[in-house]
RNA sequence: GUGGGUGUAGCUCAAGGGUAGAGCGCUGGUCUGUGGCUCCAGAGGUUGCGGGUUCAAAACCCGUCACUCACCCCA
């Protein structure tokens, strides 16, 4: 037997309400704040990659599904939306279109990493970008959108961080000193930081061991090395959550994995996840467009990890399953009738099925009760005979006869009330 | 890439050297024009795979693969 490749996953009939509830959700919120849909490939040019993630990234080092083109291009399959989409933007002169400076994405990404509890090597984000304006107004929105996703899902013990970067030179300044910190003091951290305090440097901020944290507590802060507009821009951001009542918690330690980011950074944690707890993350990356031949812009955006928001979804919120017609056509004449009315209702709209395999009444009703079906038609050959159906509704049991002619108009005025 | 846990029926799991089982699900009957419930019957297994120890292995040993959780890192 054939198995599926480590690390991806089949979405079962059974499971796929789950996905058009988070899926709805995120093209309702996003639509209903401006953003539009943009849909790019899967795979792109891995320069496009290396040069917007970082090379140092573990991403571009070790997670990329890289492959060369027949040609022999670097193909990869996408790790993350925003550098295709900034890619697409730039491409497509989309900064000329006012409709098109917000944009949203919904589709799989690709990391080859070992899975794990809320960890896929396919997995799906629900993303954002809004490009062109500086304004700390436009991260507030931004923020607001991804806070109001997780609301409206009602995703319980969720927790938003956010902090400021600052600028390249100013976080470059602030790793310098944060370098000249630690030195001196490596023998106290974990093996893991001694490691990364030179890859990594910003890493060992977030480091979970508990000698790493005491160790660093006097470590010099981020924030004493914004300039004064990074700083005033930060300040606005929080004042305008607060405004937004968005409740938040300011994290100096809280950095990001992708090196495009600057300023205004911000993570959404779950404590219900596991060892995986981001289930949504973003920030400032005013930088980006230049990075990848762009006329210099700025730009901020979140990616929300959609297998992780489904992991934790309340049963509540689930969308309800369209209500199923079952149309029960047996014996001589009542089989083509049932035929009948089965196409009438379907091109009418409504949701009807039936079971040929089934010969009698009673198979007919078994099967009606498998598929889940509301309403079942019962066309046997003395309903023919009549011109009038049974309408039966499944969980009261009641009956009541229908003109057939009149089964698929009354069906509809019914099931849309 | 590193480490732990687990692989037995479609699913959840028993059997810890001596004939491979249960519950749920599935098929049929009870019930030839009224589903779910009951009761009865039936189908379904090379115990992940390969090797070893033994009179005898699902069990013990070695290898391998898969799944899973965690580290690293990230959504």
């Amino acid at each position: 037997m054939i198995h599926r490749i480590r690390g991806v996953k089949d979405v079962l009939p059974d499971d796929i309400s789950l996905w058009y509830t988070a899926e709805q959700a995120a093209h309702r919120l996003a639509q209903s704040y401006g953003f539009k849909e943009i849909r790019t490939p899967m795979f792109e040019d891995t320069s496009l990659f290396v040069r917007s993630i970082g090379g140092e990234t573990d991403i571009v080092e070790k997670e990329m599904y890289t492959f060369p083109d027949r040609d022999g291009t670097s193909l990869t399959l996408r790790p993350e939306g925003t550098a295709s989409v900034v890619r697409a933007f730039i491409e497509n002169r989309l900064l000329n279109t006012p409709t098109s400076r917000k944009l949203y994405y919904i589709g799989p990404m690709f990391r080859h990493e070992r899975p794990q509890a809320g960890r896929f090597r396919q997995f799906h984000q629900f993303g954002v970008e809004s490009i062109g304006s500086p304004s700390p107004m436009i991260d507030i929105e931004v923020i607001s959108l991804l806070w109001r996703f997780f609301s409206s899902l009602q995703i319980d013990g969720l927790a938003l961080e956010v902090n400021s970067l600052g600028v390249s030179t100013e976080r470059q300044q602030f790793k310098d000193a944060l370098l000249g910190f630690l030195v001196p003091i490596s023998a106290n951290l974990c093996g893991n930081c001694q490691r990364r305090m030179h890859s990594n440097t910003l890493r060992v901020l977030d480091c979970k061991v508990p000698s790493c944290r005491t160790a660093t507590a006097e470590v010099p802060t981020l924030s004493s090395f914004l300039s004064s507009s990074s700083s005033d821009h930060f300040q606005q951001v929080l004042e305008g959550l607060d405004l937004l009542n968005i409740p938040y918690v300011l994290n100096h330690r809280l950095v990001r994995g992708l090196d495009y980011y600057s300023r205004t950074t911000f993570e959404v944690t779950c404590h219900s996840l596991g060892a995986q707890n981001a289930i949504g993350a973003g920030g400032r990356y005013d930088g980006l467009l230049e990075t990848l031949g762009g006329r210099p812009s700025p730009g901020v955006g979140f990616a929300i990890g959609l297998e992780r928001v489904i992991s934790v979804l309340p049963e509540s919120v689930i969308l309800p399953p369209t209500p199923l017609v079952y149309v029960a056509g047996f014996g001589q004449n009542g089989q083509q009738s049932g035929m009948c009315v089965l196409e009438a209702l379907r091109a009418n709209g409504i949701m009807a099925d039936t079971d040929f395999q089934s010969s009698t009444l009673k198979t007919h009703l078994r099967s009606a009760d498998r598929l889940g079906a509301t309403l079942t038609i019962i066309l046997g050959d003395d309903e023919c005979q009549n011109g009038q159906a049974i309408l039966r509704n499944m969980s009261s049991k009641q009956q009541e006869f229908l003109p057939i002619d009149a089964v698929p108009d009354t069906l509809k005025t019914r099931l849309s009330s």
